[in-house]
DNA sequence: AGCGAAGCTTGAGGTAAATCAAGTTGTCCG
DNA sequence: CGGACAACTTGATTTACCTCAAGCTTCGCT
């Protein structure tokens, strides 16, 4: 998947590895071509900002690969991140002036790149386009509403086995291509522990607690900071529930 | 706006008091009409729950009048508080199977109701019925995300501060026609203590705590239970900011 | 290899909010 | 109007998580 080259701005979608799975999938060649021509590749390093909070709304994006955070923060510098987005996932704000969050890469991504004003005249032309995004917006707007669950009435065990299960989970979805896949007991996580703990609103030492707690009782294996091996699924899936 | 009678059948969307703020604002007289044929006007008493968590999701709405709360539950039975659907909001789960939560009635509610496989075939026919779900859908989407920095990050204090001002605002677009408007310092809390403390992730007794510090502090006053008048904006502005 | 620094872990102590347990106040309804 | 019940408030105590403060790993770099 990596193979292919992120700075071929000729027909790049032709062999685009989120062709089947992004909002441009109901496309047809037609279509695809002229969306082609609007678009760019954009590849971004590890901590590089693709959209601040506040500023004007100027990008969309596909994520081709790597992953991304969505995070806002409080005036006194308090952050909560408000959802990671993987390969296939949308990013911006199409039909709204300022970006409501910013957009950072945490590993080495690439992303398709559109002029929020050309991506939306075409939407308004190409009514599969804007389904598919409604489509993925009320996908989005699903799982945001489950992480409010988690946010308000969930301890910092339960909060850590539910992301270990998600990142698992998306992490296949964005490896494998869509035939014979299986969620993976194995998985390098893409964020920091003080990522972590605001993905979880919890602090830095409360989540290293719990990495602790789930190494000596067996739950998880590490190999490193970032490599886990989950070992007993079923106590991960019994705290998440 | 309570004087329509909402248990006509014939053509109630000309008279409709949401007609120009929901998704239907668009539509053309046929347009409208089509739809009208489709729809149907419903009456919730309060407590009563249009869509239960898990359920095949068989309809959705658009809100004409009252406040109703979407919610969540864990295994065990700790609820939250996913939103609150104020009039011209949208309900439901288009394109989707099974409902992702439950809708109740806070209030005494009225609701135009639409078979999901009605509504989405009408949808897919007309571009803007669509266009213009697909916006609600991804301001909704930034609400929600607003609510998760309140839910991971904010303390009581900030979040009773927060939803107080929230629920003002909200109930003057719920009441006021659009012009001229200004959010009002005196409302009605649609819902309980225990439902806020659903909302804010708090418990019932830190709520009740934090009403009677503001209360106290002169920040508000209150006439009875659920009648509140903000005495010092300023102070609540600074703690949700 | 070995240095340095950022990132992470661990410990001790403090605190905001939860929990448990009475009281009190509104509200419904005959 | 009064009585009963649910809803709310208040107080005392506990606890999960935060804060502050060291140490310890890991990893990039020369």
């Amino acid at each position: 998947m990596q193979a292919e080259d992120p700075t071929n701005e000729i027909n790049f979608c032709q062999a685009c590895s989120v062709r089947n799975r992004a909002i441009c999938a109901d496309l047809d060649d037609h279509e695809i071509e002229l969306l082609n021509k609007i678009g760019r590749r954009r590849r971004l390093a590890p901590g590089e900002t693709l959209l601040w909070e506040g500023d004007e709304a100027v990008f969309v994006a596909n994520v081709v690969s790597g992953v991304l955070k969505l995070s806002t923060q409080k005036s006194d510098g308090r952050e909560q991140i408000l959802g990671l987005a993987y390969p296939s996932d949308f990013l911006g704000r199409p039909f709204g002036e300022v970006s409501p969050y910013s957009v950072e890469a945490l590993s080495e991504s690439t992303v398709c790149v559109f002029q929020r004003s050309d991506f939306e005249r075409f939407a308004e032309e190409h009514g599969r386009l804007e389904h598919k995004l409604l489509e993925r917006t009320l996908g989005e707007l699903d799982r945001t509403r489950r992480w409010m669950l988690l946010l308000g009435r969930m301890n910092a065990e339960e909060r850590l086995a539910t992301l270990l299960l998600e990142i698992a989970s998306r992490t296949v979805l964005a490896t494998c291509e869509n035939t014979g896949w299986k969620v993976p007991d194995e998985f390098e996580l893409p964020m920091s522990r003080q990522q972590i703990a605001d993905i979880l609103g919890l602090t830095i030492e409360t989540v290293s607690r719990q990495f602790t707690k789930f190494r000596e009782e067996g739950v998880i294996e590490m190999r490193g900071r970032r490599d886990v091996t989950i070992r007993k699924r079923d106590a991960l899936e019994m705290l998440a529930a």
